[in-house]
Formats: C-alpha cells, structure tokens, sequence
DNA sequence: ATCATAAATAACTATTTGGTTATTTCAAGA
DNA sequence: TCTTGAAATAACCAAATAGTTATTTATGAT
C-alpha cells in the first residue's frame, strides 16, 4: 500500500487543476465557471492556479488544447489507413461517436470555445499540426475508395469530416432541447445505438456511387 | 418627422429589454451575460427588466421562447407540404441553413440553453405543440416520397430531421474552431453556398432511394 | 379634475469573484 | 548542514454583480 505524501508535487498538483478546471468549465462554460470551485474541487489553493497557469483564461486555453489534442491521437492511433476504404469508414464514424458519448466534456468545452471566437486555440501550433494530418488521413481514405470504384470521386474530404463528426456531435450536445423539440428520449442505450447506425448509414450513401448502394442493399 | 416621446410605453419598453437581452446571452452565453450590460444597450433602468421579468434566468427563458417559435413559425410559413418531395425536401434544407446564417443568435441560445440542460424551456407548452407539428410535417414528406417511390421507406422522420438541421448548425456553430481544425475559411461567401449545397446533396442521398439517385445521376 | 395604478428613476447593498500580498514550509544541490 | 528557490498556505481586496428599497411621475378610468 503506497503511503501518499501530498507535500510538494508540481506534478500532480497542476494534473489536479486540469482536472478540475475541465470538468467546471465543462459543466459552466468560461464564463460561468468559478476559479474558487477549481480549487476546491482540485483540493489545492487557488493560489496555486495563479501560480501554474496565471490567470482563468490562460486555464481554459490549457485545458481546451489537451483536451483537442487527445482527442486527435486517439483518432490517429485508429491506423484507418490500413483497413479497405468501407471498413475504414465505418470504423471512423464509430470512434467518432463513441469518443463523444465517453467524454462528454469534449462537446460543451468545444462549444464554449466558439462562443469565444476560437480566440485560445487560434495561435496552437501543435493543434494546427495534429489538425492539418486528421484532414489528410480522410483524404487519402476518399482517394483510396474513389480509386477502388467504391467511392465517388471529387469529395471534399473537409464537408464530409464536417458532416460525419456533426452528425453526432450535433446530436449529443442539443440532446437536451432536441428531446423536447422532438418529443422523445434521446440518451437512452437503443436511441443512442439508433444514432450510430443512422448516421454510419448517412456518410456511406454520401460517399459511395450509387452502383454501389445499389450492391450494399442487395445484402 | 413624427416626434417620439419615449415616457410609458411598456410594450415597448418589453420589446428592447428582450431585443438586448437575445444579444447579450447570445453573445456571451447565460453565465457570461450581464444584466447591466442588457439595462444599458436596451436603454431601459436594470429594474424594469426586473419588473417585467423577475430575474436574469426568466428572461433568459423568455428569449429562448420568442427566438425558438419564431423559427418554427417561419418553417411552418414554407408550406413544403404543397410541393413535391424533393422540392420539398431542397426548399426546407435551404431554409433551415439560411435562417441560421440570417439569425446567428439562435445557434448561440440553443447551445446556451442546453448546457444549462434545457430547463427553461422544459415545461413550455406552445413550444411542444409547435414542435410536434414540425415533425409530423417530414412525417407526413417522407410518407409521400416512399409513396411515389422516390424516397426509401421507413425512415426516422426524426432522424432525418436531426441530421438536416445538424448539417448547417453544426457547421456554423463550430465555425470558429472549425477554421482552425480545418485550415481554411469555412465563411466566406463560397464556402457558405459549397455548404449548403452538399448539405442538400447529403440529404437527398440519405432519403432517395438507390434507384432514384442513378436516376438523377444521369441528369 | 382627481385618484388609483402602473411605469419609470435613482441610489443602494450584500455577496460573489478574479486576482494579490505576505508569509511559511519543504527539499534538493553545494 | 545550510542555503536557496520553488511549492504551498492563509488572509485579504477592489471591482463587479444580481437584485432591492424608496420615491417620483405619467396616464387612463371615474
């Protein structure tokens, strides 16, 4: 059993803050988070987020880029590249949903950031990098499939990236207003199942010829 | 020149309080708004918002209410069910993607409404009769395209519905996030026509069947 | 005309909030 | 072992903020 002394750990101290700080600013937006409930909940003095990260917004910046930067690892370590251009897809359109539903966090911190412009992501070199890749991966895959009769040619990889991370994230974060809009729970496991299977089924009749689709539905 | 005496006009006097406040909590979101940031721009005394209103929340609620059935009612105003199915389905993609561009604080509200759960509209009743109408109205289109054999059948209206209104609202709130991750200019006024136009591509090879699509193909 | 009521104004307040000052404590390198 | 710089604590503060109290003023009904 390790005996934990919590005296003096940088480390661990500024993970704590991170942690915190993504969850209340999750929950509360930028401008609804308190600096005080970051502490508290981080168990450390509020001191110490002036300390590390300076001031609430510099916290946020920090916070939104780790969080986007995860995010995109976790989709390149998917290696689609090496699977047929269907499968890759639908793998693709899977990950994407699942990320979402298991971090939450990632849609309202995403949303608050809009609500601000973008302004603490815009000068991320990393993010930029990470970025410019993810984009080519979808290319390359549409290149792939267009080449393989399977796919249309001419897509635009960036419009169905959008499409495909939109159908679900679209879904998710209006849950709330879209079950009184559309008069139904929109959370529960089969509903949830449901949005997956749509929206795979959305991207494939978007990227495939219709010879295609017209082979798929014979199945 | 007719001389405006601005003394004891409450209609009025609602009118701008609620004109400020839709800019405010657009603009910055239920947590970020200022009550004496709405006072001023509506050039009103904070306390006639809190006569009129009671508190920051219920005129947060107030506004999501007007901005939500003004929407509805424009939709509604299309009268898509007295066209032909695809024209139908065309007209209402357009629609739902201009209203959006047209009334920017709508996609902000929402988004600020559903962080905070969707609570203040929860229990409104004239907006659960107008969106029970909405639904039934691409019921009732995807019923008459299966019918003429254009459309698939058994389609989620409601799906389709999430998916169509996803495809421009969720470009359009994650714009600023969205230039970054995708290296170039999502609004310029290319950019916006190329968006509408494959949201509409999207969404007619979602409904049409197979056939209909090859059909079309040749055109 | 006048009176009752609602509209509008002005000044105020208790609390919250992001951020700071001042001080103490630990732990690693000389 | 001693020193030095970073880590941690505690108490504080000015500004901001949602909401109030107290008062005046216009207006429509009688």
């Amino acid at each position: 059993m390790t005996v934990e002394k919590q005296t003096r750990d940088p480390e661990q101290t500024k993970l704590r803050i991170l942690a915190a700080a993504k969850v209340e600013f999750a929950q509360k937006g930028l401008g609804g988070a308190r600096v005080d409930v970051i502490a508290t909940r981080a168990k450390v003095q509020k001191r110490m987020m002036y300390h590390y990260f300076g001031n609430k917004e510099a916290l946020f910046a920090h916070v939104i880029e780790a969080v986007y930067s995860d995010f995109r690892d976790a989709e390149a370590a998917l290696e689609i590249e090496k699977q047929e251009p269907i499968a890759a897809l639908q793998k693709l359109v899977a990950f994407t949903w699942n990320y979402y539903v298991d971090n939450p966090e990632l849609i309202t911190l995403v949303n608050s950031e809009n609500l601000h412009k973008a302004q603490h992501i815009k000068n991320s070199q990393a993010l930029q990098k990470l970025n410019r890749r993810f984009v080519d991966r979808m290319r390359m895959l549409l290149e792939r499939g267009a080449t393989a009769g399977i796919f249309r040619s001419g897509l635009d990889p960036v419009q169905v990236l959008i499409t495909l991370s939109g159908g679900g994230f679209h879904y998710l974060t209006n849950h709330h207003t879209g079950e009184i809009v559309y008069g139904r729970k929109l959370m529960t496991r089969q509903a949830q199942a449901a949005r997956l299977q749509f929206n795979t089924e959305t991207i494939l009749r978007l990227v495939c010829t219709a010879e295609q689709l017209l082979k798929m539905e014979g199945t």
